[in-house]
DNA sequence: CTCAAATGTCTATTGATCTAGACAAGTGTA
DNA sequence: TACACTTGTCTAGATCAATAGACATTTGAG
């Protein structure tokens, strides 16, 4: 006897999406491992107690984030179904960490600018509002998935050089270390989830109502001087954080 | 001139629940803090690009949250906005932490049982699967809010009076010290982010299609030994976490 | 009091979502 | 091949979401 699975009506939310997520979910918590495969239409449109056209559009709106295929006459099959996981510790670095769980780690440089410090980064920076800043916009993947977007901001009068030698060197250490920085840990990270904005969206190839994690961490030098401050949202139906003390 | 705030259609998600979480972000980033109420509807419709009926779902979503409070002839006002911040680190502890945060915290036993342990549960305590483990659920509130809901485990060879000395002394602490347990630390929590499902929206009085922070952890005793697994979900619209590392 | 500005309520219409049923087409097995 | 089982496609109707416009009611300021 198959346990009915609650779906709530007039909520704002769509059955279809509803349902969606909730296969999602049974695909990375790993219920269909047996088989390799989603239930059929007729079984799942039963255990949610819907039509099965409503299923259909669920598992349409799943093969389009290419997390299943459909195939005529077999089923559906599971084409991906492990999140990332992403450690947070006193040393994070953003590319090791991932390490063999994503064979291709991309971050792309997609806008820079030398900016105002805001109250908030102001405080959070130790530093005066107004203040110049470098800020740095970055996505990142993992073989082809966009796994997060970022923005991360440098006080400029220590980093000026934060923009061109990040677009060189590939990476926020190695920049440090151009500017006589060779090492710096995290301070404090605050977790904020909320639904993805326009913005979010197109970057991280989401579809829409999707939820992202975002991170506001703060980044010192070994004296404690803050160094850097930055807000990284992450696709959480793509990504773990794994919180290390 | 007001920006024009981005809002998709056939998604799945009405329009008038992404405005209503876009309402009630801004709220609690203190968007409105300067007047202590929300534009008016016509103002927010022009806004989003909505008709302002669309509007008035929404709004009437944030006033059954309790979030706002409309007054025909003046306005919108916001009751309450603040997230509630909670800490996790190496000594993470429930009821501290909130501090001053809430006036008055509440934590509701509301079920326990005892159970064998599953494969991921077993791996990692570090027993066999099907160990027998206490579990303890709770719900846990600050002023009258849900703020989260918890399934705790607990080997219960060694501890198997934690069932009636949490009930008892009200606190996970407290009822390890019954059993010898005088000091723990947290080793690992990993964080996912996911919409609730219905039992957490029941438990957590969230409006359908709301978003929960799950935190599965392990606590351990001073020789490393674990003693605890959690599986935390907390109301996303209503709490950050922030980690100190 | 008068008026502007705000929320509250109503009707009507359009498009999206969901249900219902029927049948076509592909797959794997006996 | 015959058959059971699966996904793909189509039509039709019911319900929900969103738009549009009109007007009532309440509040606060001049």
């Amino acid at each position: 006897m198959a346990m009915r699975k609650v779906v709530e009506r007039q909520t704002g939310v769509a059955l279809w999406r509803q349902i969606a997520d909730r296969i999602r979910l049974a695909i990375s918590n790993g219920d269909y491992d047996a088989a390799g495969m989603v239930p059929p239409e007729t079984v799942l449109a039963g255990e949610f107690g819907v039509n099965r056209h409503t299923v259909r559009s669920a598992l349409a709106a799943l093969a389009e984030e290419g997390l299943v295929r459909a195939v005529q006459g077999r089923g559906t099959m599971i084409e991906r179904k492990e999140r990332v996981s992403y450690p947070i510790s006193k040393r994070t670095r953003f590319s090791q960490g991932l390490g063999r769980q994503v064979k291709e780690i991309g971050t792309q440089l997609i806008g820079h600018a030398e900016v105002p410090a805001s109250g908030e980064i102001a405080a959070a920076l130790g530093i005066s509002p107004g203040a110049r800043l470098v800020e740095l916009r970055t996505v990142s993947s993992g073989d082809g998935r966009p796994l997060s977007v970022s923005a991360s901001y440098f006080p400029a009068d220590r980093f000026p050089r934060m923009a061109e030698e990040y677009a060189r060197l590939g990476s926020v250490t190695k920049a440090f270390a151009t500017h006589g920085l060779d090492d710096y840990v995290r301070v404090t990270t605050e977790l904020v989830a909320r639904h993805a904005d326009a913005d979010e969206l197109a970057l991280l190839k989401l579809s829409p109502g999707a939820i992202v994690m975002e991170a506001q961490s703060v980044n010192a030098d070994l004296e404690g001087r803050p160094v850097e401050f930055s807000r990284t949202r992450f696709a959480a139906d793509r990504m773990k954080l794994k919180i290390e003390t």
